[in-house]
DNA sequence: GTAATGTAGTTCACTTTATGAACTGATTTT
DNA sequence: AAAATCAGTTCATAAAGTGAACTACATTAC
C-alpha cells in the first residue's frame, strides 16, 4: 500500500494571514470534519444532515420545513429530501397543520426519539475527541464564540438576501 | 419577486445540543460564508481556492503541491487543477526542482504577487465584516481556538490514515 | 547496476452535496 | 374571485471534491 499524505498545518510551513481567515479556517475544519464523518455516518446507516435534523425537530416539535432549512443553512429543496427520507423510514412525521394546511408540522416518532438518542452518545463522544485539545471553560468559550458567528452571519445573509425591514423574506432558492 | 428566506438562527428555535455540535456548526458557517464569497470571487474572477493558494505559495515559494495540498485540506488532485489554472492565468510558475525533479517548486510570478496583494485588502475587507461582532482580544482567541483545533485535527487525520510513527504518509488519495 | 519500492504529480470518471427555477396546492389580501 | 404570497416538491444541473490508475523520477536493496 502506501500512498500518501503529508502532514496537515504541516509542521514547516507559514499559515500567514491564513491563520486569521475564516473562509480558509472553516473550510479546511469541515474538510478534516467532513472525513471523520464518513466514517461515521456509515456505522451509523445515517444520512448525510439526519442527525441534525432529528435533532433540531426533536427540540422543536411542530416547526416547519422552512424554518428547519433556515435553522440549519440549507435550502429548502435540501430539506425536502432529508426529511422524506426520514419520514420513509419512519422516524418523524409530518401532519399538515389543521389550522394552515400548507405546512408540515414536523415531529419524532417514537422510533425517531429512539434513534436520536442512541446516536447522540456517540456523537457526544466523537465531539470530545474533537474538543480533546482544549479545557472545558475554552469549550465554552469556543463555542460562545462560533454561535456569535452563526448568528451575525445569519443577520447578515438576512440583509443581503433582501429583508424589507422584519425578518423572514426574499431569495432563498 | 419575493422567494422566500427565513431568518436564519431563528429567533424562536432552540439549537440544544447543536450549540456545540462541531459538525453543525463549522457546516452551517461554511454555509454562510460560501454564499458571501460567491459574490467575491465572481467580482475578482477567481477560482474557488485560488486566494488561499496565491496566500501560502506567497509565503512559502519552493513548496511542493503536495505540502500545499496538506495545508489546504485538499487532495492533490484537486490542487493539480488548481494550480494548473493559476499557472495558465500566469499568477504562478512551476519549476521542477533541480536536485528532483519529481517535484514541482512552487512560486508566485509577479503578476502574482500584485494580484495577491491587490486581492489581500479585499479580503481583509469581508474578514473584518464577518468580525464584525467581536472585540480584538476575542478575535485573537477566537483565531488561537480555530488554529488549535486545525492543527488538532490535522493530527488526527494523520493518525487516522495510517501514519507509521513520523510524518507524511498513506492513504490521500 | 538493475529490480523493487516509494514519491510527486496528472488525469479523468464519478460521487456527493447543494442549488435554481418552475411547479402545485393552500392561504391571505383586496 | 382574482392577485399575490407562502410552504413544500420536483428535477435538471452545477459545484466541489474524490479515488484509482497512470507517468515520471528517485531511492533502496540486492
Amino acid at each position: 500500500m502506501a500512498e500518501d499524505v503529508q502532514n496537515s498545518a504541516l509542521p514547516g510551513v507559514e499559515l500567514g494571514p491564513l491563520r486569521e481567515n475564516l473562509p480558509f479556517l472553516t473550510r479546511a475544519l469541515r474538510a478534516y470534519i467532513r472525513a471523520e464523518n464518513a466514517a461515521f455516518y456509515a456505522a451509523l446507516d445515517a444520512e448525510q444532515g439526519e442527525i441534525v435534523v432529528l435533532s433540531v425537530i426533536g427540540l422543536n416539535p411542530g416547526m416547519s420545513q422552512n424554518d428547519l432549512a433556515a435553522t440549519l443553512v440549507f435550502k429548502k429543496s435540501a430539506i425536502t429530501k432529508l426529511v422524506k427520507d426520514l419520514e420513509a423510514r419512519g422516524y418523524l412525521e409530518r401532519a399538515k397543520s389543521a389550522t394552515d394546511r400548507r405546512f408540515n408540522a414536523l415531529r419524532l416518532t417514537a422510533a425517531g426519539q429512539e434513534r436520536y438518542a442512541r446516536i447522540s452518545d456517540l456523537i457526544a463522544q466523537q465531539n470530545a475527541a474533537f474538543l480533546e485539545p482544549f479545557s472545558e471553560p475554552e469549550r465554552v468559550e469556543l463555542f460562545d464564540y462560533l454561535n456569535r458567528l452563526y448568528r451575525h452571519l445569519g443577520q447578515r445573509q438576512l440583509q443581503r438576501t433582501g429583508n424589507s425591514s422584519v425578518i423572514a423574506e426574499a431569495g432563498d432558492d
